[in-house]
DNA sequence: GTCAGTGCAAACTTTTTGCAACTAC
DNA sequence: GTAGTTGCAAAAAGTTTGCACTGAC
């Protein structure tokens, strides 16, 4: 499916999500959606905030883009993450599914994509609840700082006998 | 292995950790660590702060939190997790492996055990990364709410030609 | 004695709220 | 016309920071 056509379909399930729900279809709403489909992975309010200032011709102030993204997570068109301290969203329609791999050290947020992770996590058996989505958050090293911190044990090996250093 | 065993394990653990680092090892850190291993499941900063000032003799400051608490997720004894909008802790040392099933209607967190899903994501093959721990975060509906939401759709349908409330 | 660590308050960041103006219905 | 939405600014909530004092080493 191209991007346009992801567009128009999640501006349909978002139309008919506010009718269901007696919201009204502003201008604002469907330009915040516009241009979240434009985004490619993460984002927080601020980035959103400035993008809607700044490239698209649509400004709408922050107290907005929280009623917003709200709305749209009850739509289940925007999923949030809680890497960080700020909070980060994602479109999720069409957005395959995908694991997070974030490094403790660097901060650095990879997605991962496994399908046998993704169907035992489906079909695992959860006691009476109903399961609409999920987010797997894997904490550890990436390479480079594995590595960088491999050598530095190597080092600190080294020099065991010979402290001088702080 | 019982609390007592823990406390004590943990603390030695703490203290290798602080050695290793170069950091002092502080009443206030020791306080922290032990009133922390006192709480079953989850809490944040605040309720930490209330239990340390009010039940425990001793009392510290929000920022010693704050700062104990990274060097105790860093020695692994802690881990954080983010639910809502403030962080919420959980000691992880000794504290069986689990996944959190969380209500998008009410915010209920319920704790879930699940050996297979466990296995399944220790073994999954991750590309060039050194998997420390990792948060399974399960989104739905608990029983409750989902009960309540099926009662709605129902009414909602016999109700569809006589329209007349808000 | 020295400097990491602490407490306090102020600063900062992110999110929520109250209210007047606006507009989708 | 009216009630749901918006923008703005103020407030609230959570976290970090600067600085003087304290105490672990």
């Amino acid at each position: 499916m191209d991007s346009q056509n992801v567009k128009e379909t999640v501006k349909k399930i978002f139309t008919e999500y506010l009718t269901a729900n007696g919201h009204r279809k502003t201008p604002e709403r469907y330009a915040i959606l516009d241009t979240i489909y434009s985004i490619e992975g993460h984002f927080d309010i601020d980035t959103l905030y400035v993008m809607m200032a700044e490239e698209e011709k649509f400004r709408v102030s922050r107290a907005t883009l929280y009623n917003t993204i709200l709305l749209l997570i009850q739509a289940q068109l925007v999923v949030r993450h809680q890497f960080g301290n700020s909070s980060q969203y994602e479109r999720c329609y069409n957005n395959n599914n995908h694991h997070h791999q974030i490094c403790t050290h660097c901060g650095k947020v990879t997605e991962v994509q496994n399908k046998e992770l993704q169907e035992a996590i489906k079909n695992s058996k959860l006691n009476r609840f109903y399961l609409t989505h999920y987010s797997l958050y894997l904490y550890g090293l990436c390479n480079k700082c594995n590595k960088a911190f491999k050598q530095k044990i190597k080092q600190s090996n080294n020099n065991n006998n010979n402290k001088k250093e702080k």
